[in-house]
DNA sequence: TATCATCGTTTAAAAAAATAAACAATAATC
DNA sequence: GATTATTGTTTATTTTTTTAAACGATGATA
């Protein structure tokens, strides 16, 4: 039995892992709202245990530490890359969604960088007569969206539609594609891509 | 001490961790071309600990699988993510939307069958007062929306926000949530969710 | 083919982590 | 205000990991 220093708290991790495995997990655990004990019972070890691990008063095995994150859920993977879910914005005020194109094609995408993002919004606005190119678009992944105001030509594979307000689509996008305003009035829509295509 | 089976190879690994960790380290060991002894002599462990590690006979710590990564090097976020290596109705008019739930809260999704479909698009609708209940609601994926009209409040982990038309968010589902109209007039938001949740 | 170096594996003893139960502090309920 | 629950922490014991050293196998060299 080592004789713990009664003077060192931190005795491990922060020197030996360069950083600070037990805040990390105490901040994740309260960020998803859950008691140790709590988190306990669900990951299957003891409330001792979770305590001492967020004191680094010692170093859980893999193992160990993979119970305890299997009942947030989070991955190792996760847990050990920095961008936890919290460093995200979460909260975006009109102005600040990143306009990604303005003009006769306006895109204002909710959220920056979209590296660990799974989906991509865009609030569009296409000027009547607008439209995405005369070339077709084709990407990996699925996409949907909902018209709020105007009209929309869109084309997809061979089939072609004018949508309104309320209308919606949703195809997989590595079929051929394309947008048009074809009225004479501004149109409005959300739109969802996964994963970002750009 | 236990009485290791002598049949059970890889006693642990491999069923608790979801994956073969000593193979990991062990590829990447040889990788590296550092026989067991060299990476120890780095490591600052002995070669025992990392034949044991390989051959899952046991769990390391965090703090001696960080010391033995240091060895190669290899971060633990590195060593945790390395690579392990329809012909469906596209337009929806807008009555065509499938409604979820009605009342207080509406909520309209674009497509039917989710199934096969990596994105969930709703349009929802709030009355005044209405929210998603006093439960955290709380499940895996990603989530985020923009307001068209009223006002709503957003709980997400600790924080908390008014949006208003405009206004987007976004967030990582596992973290407890729960939307509220707050307002004496009508919300309208159009959300999306990966994967599908319900 | 004998010798030497190096390899991965194994084992008893030492060190560290996980458990189970008790402790103290705060919040909730009657 | 007293009681009850629930929180995070601590401690003795059990379990697991790590060490240090020995073991057997392979390959190179003289």
């Amino acid at each position: 039995m080592s004789n713990v220093d009664e003077y060192s708290t931190d005795n491990l991790t922060n020197a030996e892992l360069g950083f600070d495995l037990g805040t990390r997990l105490r901040s994740v655990r309260e960020q998803y709202g859950l008691s140790q004990r709590e988190l306990a019972r669900r990951a299957g070890v003891t409330n001792g245990t979770i305590s001492l691990i967020e004191q680094n008063k010692n170093s859980p095995s893999v193992a160990s530490l993979k119970k305890v994150l299997d009942g947030i859920p989070l991955s190792l993977s996760e847990f050990f890359t920095l961008d936890l879910p919290s460093q995200d914005q979460i909260f975006f005020k009109a102005h600040e969604l990143l306009a990604l194109a303005k003009g006769a094609i306006s895109l204002r995408q909710v959220g920056r960088n979209l590296r660990h993002r799974k989906l991509q919004i865009l609030h569009e606005r296409y000027a009547p007569g607008a439209d995405t190119g005369t070339l077709m678009l084709q990407h990996d992944g699925e996409e949907g969206g909902i018209v709020l105001r105007g009209r929309i030509e869109i084309v997809v594979g061979g089939q072609n539609r004018v949508l309104e307000a309320g209308d919606a689509y949703y195809f997989d996008s590595r079929q051929p594609h394309r947008f048009r305003n074809v009225h004479d009035q501004e149109c409005e829509l959300i739109s969802v891509c996964t994963p970002p295509s750009f």
